[in-house]
DNA sequence: GCTTGACCTAGAGTATGCTCTAGCTTGTTC
DNA sequence: GAACAAGCTAGAGCATACTCTAGGTCAAGC
């Protein structure tokens, strides 16, 4: 059976493995340090940086924060009250549900901006199909499709 | 009745004109010019340039791909391609199928990023109510959510 | 013909988010 | 105790996409 000491050995990484972990480098590691995204990093007797699997999941955390958008700046702002403890939980539940509002928007918006793609894509396949340019402009089309999304 | 000359006055419009009617600064837009992203502008005998309603729909389309993530350098080479004339349609198609194919690529790992999001959402909700830190991570029910999406 | 506002070019500056280099220290292995 | 990998800090460099400045030109109204 292991004791607590040796768990507590087997969680410990140093930057070159949380970055193998988290398919960063380790360059970004620190950099996201720097900027204030890293909260709980203690260092050891040789003054290198020890992480653990928390931070594996706190990286996956950030990546879908970023990837859906989020800027540095406002991973800062969420970190910052992760470091704040208990105490911050409504601010950062706030901050999240804010965010997936942001995200949904972003994806209503896309999804329009795609109509206008749709009715180019049609318009060409009608053109190249025709041999002649179709006397209906895809702008047009893309706001018939708009107001008739089912016709 | 209007001749050909009065019809093409109407839709002859300058820079600063186009900026507003697009919503850009007549920066970018000149800026746009130099990156290869403006077909068939012309100047006036005083160099200014003249642009037509055609370029509001150009505008139009070149942020839309903007918005949902196409590079200035795809712009450019899909801006060639029109440039080329009728020749390009196939390829100009095959760019736009590509670019829809990629949005949606993007919105399906958007809603997959999510998850986590809305699974931290919902562990500070609890950890509010109940004064405790819950014991399934966020992680762990991200996956779970991904897993059994109808549970 | 002079003022005024819009336009012109060339190029510098900015914001964001990394990404890498240089030069040095530390821990481990033989 | 020497070699070598991995880590450290400070700071430079880079890609993308604008955004703005400086210094001049042009057209239209008075």
């Amino acid at each position: 059976m292991m004791d607590a000491r040796a768990t507590q050995a087997l969680s410990a990484l140093h930057i070159g493995e949380i970055a193998r972990r988290s398919g960063r480098s380790v360059h970004t590691i620190r950099w996201y340090e720097t900027q204030g995204l890293m909260p709980g990093v203690v260092r050891d007797r040789g003054r290198r940086r020890v992480y653990s699997d928390y931070h594996v999941g706190w990286l996956d955390l950030m990546e879908r924060l970023r990837l859906t958008g989020m800027s540095i700046r406002q991973l800062r702002e969420y970190t910052a009250l992760v470091k704040q403890g208990s105490a911050s939980l409504p601010k950062r539940r706030a901050l999240l549900a804010a965010h997936q509002l942001r995200v949904h928007a972003m994806i209503a918006k896309w999804t329009e901006a795609l109509t206008l793609v749709d009715a180019k894509v049609e318009f060409y396949d009608e053109w190249m199909v025709g041999g002649v340019r179709p006397a209906v402009s895809p702008q047009q089309r893309a706001r018939d499709k708009r107001s008739m999304p089912k016709a």
